[in-house]
Parts: C-alpha cells; structure tokens; sequence
RNA sequence: GCGGUCAUAGCUCAGUUGGUUAGAGCACAAGAUUGUGAAUCUUGGGGUCGCGGGUUCGAGUCCCGUUGGCCGCCCCA
C-alpha cells in the first residue's frame, strides 16, 4: 500500500480513466462547436468574494478557501457563473452579441463526496450572454440535449424538466400572495418531492396555514406536466379569482414565452427530450426565469445538468446590466450513466504501425523510417531492447497495430521492407524508399 | 457536520473456534522459442493484511481509536 494516495473525493485519472474522461470532453467539444460557441478558461484560483458576493457568506463552508501568502483571501473555484461573469462583464461593451461562450474545466468543492458527487470535477458550461428572449433558452436547451445525445444517448435514457420561477411569481402573486409568501412557498415546492406535505411546515409557522383552494391550487401547478393542462389551469384561475390587469398580462406574457420554448424546441425534434415540471426550483435565489434540469430517466442517479436564467448577476458581480442563461453538465454523473448505459467506449491505444526489427545491425534501418513515419503523423511502436521474431510478432498482435513492418537482415539485404497487414496476415515487399508511400496507401483503405 | 458499512498483491477475492514462512485467479515480467500472432507449460517480481494502540504465549482474525472507500442525511451553485 502506497504511503500517500489521493486526497478524498479526488480521482487520479491513469490512462484508462483518462482516455474516459477525454471521450466525454471530446464530444462536448464537438457540440459546442456545432452550435457556436466559443471556448475560454480563466484562473482556477478566485477571490473568495467572488464567490460570497454570488452566493452569500455561508457558502465558504462548502469552498476550498485559504488565505494566501499575501493575506489575500482566495477560493479554488467551485462553479463557473461567477467567473464568466466577471470575464464578460469586464469586456461587454467589445462582445459580439449574442455572446455564446463555452468551457470545460475542473471545479472544487468541500463537501462530504457522494456517489456522482466528488470534491474535485469537471464540468461542461454554456452561456449565453445579451438576449433577453427565449430564443436563448431554445438554443442551450438545444445544445444541453445534444451534449447527452452526442454520446448516443436517447430520450429513453434522460430528459430535460423545463420549469419558470418567474411563472410561479406571477401565478402566486395573482392568488393573492406576496413576495416574501411567494419564497417561502417556492422553497416548499422545492423540497415538496422529498418530504411530502411536511414541506409546506415552515411556511405555515412563517405566515400560518395555506387555505385549502390555495394548497390545492399550487399543487395542481407543480403536478403539470404538460403544456396544454398548464395553460388551462391559468385560465380557469382567470375566470374563477379576481386578478389584476397587470398579474394577467404577466402571466399571458410568460406563456407566450412558454409556446415560443416548446415551438422551437419541437421544431428541432427534441420534443420528447423536454418535460414540463414546475416542481424544478432549483435552490439558489439567483436564476430569474426559466430553470432546466436533465435526469437519467430510471431515476438512480443525481441531476445530469441544471441551468437557468441569471438576469442580475452580471450587474450585481459588478459588471453592466446583461440578461444571462446558462447550464452545466458534471463529468461524474455523465460518465455513471454512460457506463450504465455501455456507451463508454473501451481503452483503445492501438499504434498504427509495429516495428519488427531482427537485430542490432537493423535496427538504424528501421529507426530513421520510425522516425519519418512518426514525423508525418502515424503512430509507430518498435520494442526497445533485442527480441526473437516470435515475441515481436506477439507484442505487434497484442499492441493493436494495423500494420507491422518487418526489418529483418533478408529484407535489408535486398533492400526492401515487409509489411504485413496484422488482420490477415499478409505480406508483401516494398523498396525502403516506398515505405512512407505504401505506408499511406495501406492505411488509408481502413 | 451526522449515521451505516467496508478495508488482505495493480484488479477480483479466499484465509477454519486466534496458531509455523499469508494464498488463488487475472494482470505484469522472464523462459520454453535467434524469422512470424492473442494458446499452452514453467518460473519470477509484487503484501510491514489501510494506519496506530490494546488483549494474548501468539492477532489478517478479537477490542478501541484513526484514516480512507462506498451508501444515506444536511447541502447541492
């Protein structure tokens, strides 16, 4: 047993893991990419302030926070938001709107680790910055679905619940509660699949028992799960309440922004991907409108992805009043459910080409050709020390290699090279100067 | 921060009521095999049995503590 391992919650990533960790960047990437974006990165180490600032004091107890040799209080970052912000914020005025940045980087947070939960991982991000309609939302919830696709999965394996904690403002505003009700009642609603009618306890002991017409009501809300019950619910409340003028038209302007969503998301085929579920509040109190979480459908696992809209949160970070939307996707529970799924690919390391050399005296030979070959871009393997034919042959099969190259004192006497194609065992002779050429040619077929 | 559970080789595990020098399979390496393939056989390296203390003539085994993994609670940006 090693004297010194991992801190807990951290991964080594040795070259298997590492290679499925790079699947799952890779096709991020790819995604990202397809849609516009562009990608950036910025210190791992912020000022904690950054972070109290967005979320409030208490949030240090869950931060990787020390004090640095100049005093200066600092935090490994445990989320991407703040910092974008900062980034775009800083340079609003030069950015091309609409500002459509990506990232892929590794976050910290001090917490007890869990299964999909670990103190060290990486995250995808997406944002959009400058667009106050729902097109943005359509885009990166686009975009949240095609990084899940990518890997191959399907709208049997995840989906996205799509919720509006603005919606919810304006439909409890116009039952007659105000603000400071409104929160309480969302953090309700928030906790309500875990803990039942019990949720609704703290609200109560704020600002006594909800009536009945009003608990039913909220629970009809957070129980929709589809588009059309959700407009007749509003509707039927129009003719039942007595509602302001202005409580409606926020409510009829929600929903045309609702059917804008759902339109473009249907348009885009990815319908069957998207959940109405107003029951998503996510905590924080800093998303503004719509909010999204994607979930593995069985259900075993922690969200796959959670975004929403963040309108102050540049301005409050210091920078200008900018509209924002964005989501994350964790590497962790991504990973958990490709492998669940057998959607991981395995460990290939396979060379292009293997290197049979028979001895010292060959050796030079095969060493300047290795070297061409590796130079215009083939991976090429040869055995470092003096081996009988037969183990070379067993190490070029086991190595993965498409192609040996057969450097034998025969061959060299001659003046030629064999190439062996592994698959079927075939060889043929071509004159040392064709090698790069044959080389190519044989490759390029498959 | 709280609770449950586990910890023996790189991996998966065995190890009797406490009893000699802690084992197997896989993996890795060498040889059989100095011009042709994933097989087979032989051999080898690799363990202070997570760590520390206690009980005992004797601890991988029992007790206490600690660290770490896993699972759950709190939290979840």
């Amino acid at each position: 047993m090693a004297t010194f391992q991992s801190l807990p919650g951290f991964r080594d990533f040795y070259p298997e893991d590492f290679s499925r960790r790079q699947h799952i960047f890779r096709a991020w990437r790819h995604t990202a990419h397809a849609f516009g974006f562009q990608e950036y990165d910025a210190p791992v180490l912020e000022p904690l302030e950054l972070y109290t600032t967005k979320s409030g004091e208490e949030i240090e107890g869950q931060l990787f926070s020390f004090k640095d040799k100049g005093g200066r209080e600092v935090s490994l970052r445990p989320e991407m938001t703040p910092t974008v912000c900062r980034l775009v914020g800083a340079r609003a005025g030069a950015l091309k709107r609409p500002i459509k940045w990506f990232s892929v980087a590794e976050f910290f947070r001090y917490e007890r680790a869990q299964k999909g939960r670990l103190r060290a991982f990486s995250q995808f991000n997406g944002d959009i910055f400058g667009e106050p309609g729902p097109e943005a939302e359509i885009e990166l919830i686009a975009m949240l679905i095609q990084c899940l696709a990518g890997f191959g999965l399907t709208k049997d394996d995840f989906y996205v619940r799509l919720s509006d904690r603005d919606l919810w403002f304006f439909y409890l505003e116009a039952l007659g509660f105000n603000d400071e009700q409104s929160r309480a009642i969302l953090s309700a609603v928030d906790r309500y699949e875990k803990m039942g009618d019990d949720a609704f306890m703290s609200y109560a002991e704020a600002h006594g028992e909800l009536d009945f017409v009003a608990m039913t009501k909220i629970k009809a809300m957070f129980g929709v799960r589809d588009f059309n019950r959700l407009e007749s619910l509003i509707a039927a409340d129009f003719v039942a309440l007595v509602v302001t003028e202005t409580a409606r038209s926020k409510l009829n302007a929600r929903l045309a922004d609702w059917r804008k969503i759902l339109g473009g998301l249907e348009a885009m085929g990815l319908k069957e991907f998207v959940q109405v579920d107003l029951s998503v509040v996510r905590g924080l109190a800093y998303y503004t409108g719509f909010v999204f979480e994607a979930f593995d459908r069985k259900g075993d696992l922690r969200a796959l992805a959670g975004g929403g809209r963040y309108n102050n949160l540049v301005k409050k970070l210091g920078g200008p009043d900018l509209p924002a939307v964005g989501f994350a996707i964790g590497d962790v529970t991504t990973g958990l459910l490709l492998e669940q799924r057998g959607l991981m690919p395995s460990f290939v390391n396979a060379p292009d080409l293997y290197a049979v050399i028979g001895g010292e005296a060959e050796r030079s030979a095969a060493f300047a050709d290795i070297q061409a070959l590796r130079a215009a871009g083939f991976r090429v393997e040869y055995p470092f020390k003096e081996l009988a034919f037969g183990k070379q042959f067993k190490a070029a099969a086991e190595s993965g290699a498409k192609l040996a190259l057969i450097y034998g004192s025969e061959e060299l006497a001659n003046g030629v090279v064999k190439i062996r194609d592994m698959s079927d065992r075939t060889e043929r002779e071509i004159p040392r100067d064709h090698v790069l050429a044959a080389v190519r040619d044989a490759l390029a077929g498959g």
